[in-house]
DNA sequence: GGCAAAGTTAACCAAATAGTTAAATTTAAC
DNA sequence: GTTAAATTTAACTATTTGGTTAACTTTGCC
């Protein structure tokens, strides 16, 4: 079995184009051959099938959404510049993969077993996280929040306005796509302060 | 051509349910007959297509998302007490669909004409609304925000926890539904006060 | 009980889909 | 030019899907 790496890259990109576009069950693998500008059997001869296609391109997906929470607040010395840096940090990923939150929220709904298993399986730990935003209850840094609220808040803010680009940008901005990349820009400032705003005591 | 309109609307719930669930893509007719306890053939004598009961549902799923928002806020003399009632409102209306923020962003990343074509079918109009986080900004009641980025925020807080209730619950609660059902319930206080302190002057 | 309305059955259809296969062709390396 | 590797072609398979149809059965009403 031989494999060329490049044409193994190219499938995983038209699929990961593919698979978020429509989600599982809308998918075609003509249409990833198609978008890979490969013919279906040779398709078929890198990747089994379309699940574990499908299973590589979400689970990469999963690893990529799940940001390093603990490491961004830990390292910072400062609550609120540490809340600030992820942010912005956030929101500029989600720029660059504005597809991400909707495709997992989508699929994870769809097969709850499934994903959550690829979740826990990415050694996500929001307990340190959790302890931090604690502590800062504790010391009167922050009003009294239950970590799991702000930990909500903070990840709503930042991915929903993409799970509802085509709202945003169809209902709020008059179909201008640029003004909707503005917004999202000016985003990584305003939802920290918004956030800081709403907590700092 | 005769309807009992008992069938029709078994019929329709359970294409809701599918529909919601799955996707556009993902629903089955034959699974949406088995929900609704009768054959498929009957299914197709009271609804031409899988495509028209979609509209329905879709249509349907819009009108109940999108809440009178100038409404809510026009009749309320005071700000944030209009702020306060429309995200109780809201996020109980959430807790009793708690599936339509996702089954609706799904379907309009995948289908963004067709679906924001009935958006605007619903006659929605953020004008008024806008205008009077203008005035409240201008008045000096509330810090200076764009109304769409206040308003983006307020339908992220609501809505995206329920886009994202697997995660929530398979991740920050240890697959506790109950204390999902808690932890939205909570909400409904928690999001305007976290609001309301965000932007308070 | 009779009759019309509502629903079911069983078989069918065409199209689409994921996947397969062997032979042929193209590409890349020497 | 040769050869091995990579890819394509063309045809195929089995299954599923949305949708159809006519005959039959059940239900509800009088």
């Amino acid at each position: 079995m031989n494999y060329n790496k490049d044409t193994s890259n190219k499938i995983l990109d038209a699929a990961t184009i593919e698979f978020e576009e429509r989600g599982y069950s809308g998918a075609r693998m003509q249409s990833i051959a198609d978008r890979a500008g490969i013919n279906k059997a040779l398709l078929h001869y890198y990747y089994k099938s379309k699940d574990a296609l499908f299973q590589l391109i979400i689970q990469k997906a999963i690893n990529l959404f799940i940001p390093n929470l603990t490491k961004s607040f830990n390292e910072s010395t400062d609550f609120f510049a540490g809340l600030e840096e992820f942010v912005a940090a956030y929101i500029d990923f989600l720029i660059k993969h504005p597809r991400i939150p909707g495709f997992i929220t989508h699929e994870i709904n769809n097969n709850p077993e499934r994903v959550l298993k690829l979740f826990k399986a990415s050694g996500l730990n929001l307990e340190p996280l959790k302890q931090k935003i604690k502590e800062a209850v504790h010391s009167g840094l922050i009003i009294d929040i239950a970590p799991g609220q702000l930990i909500i808040n903070v990840i709503s803010l930042s991915a929903f306005p993409f799970v509802a680009a085509p709202i945003i940008t169809g209902i709020l901005l008059n179909n201008d796509k640029a003004a909707y990349q503005q917004l999202m820009e000016a985003r990584k400032k305003e939802v920290s302060q918004f956030i800081i705003k709403a907590i700092k005591k």
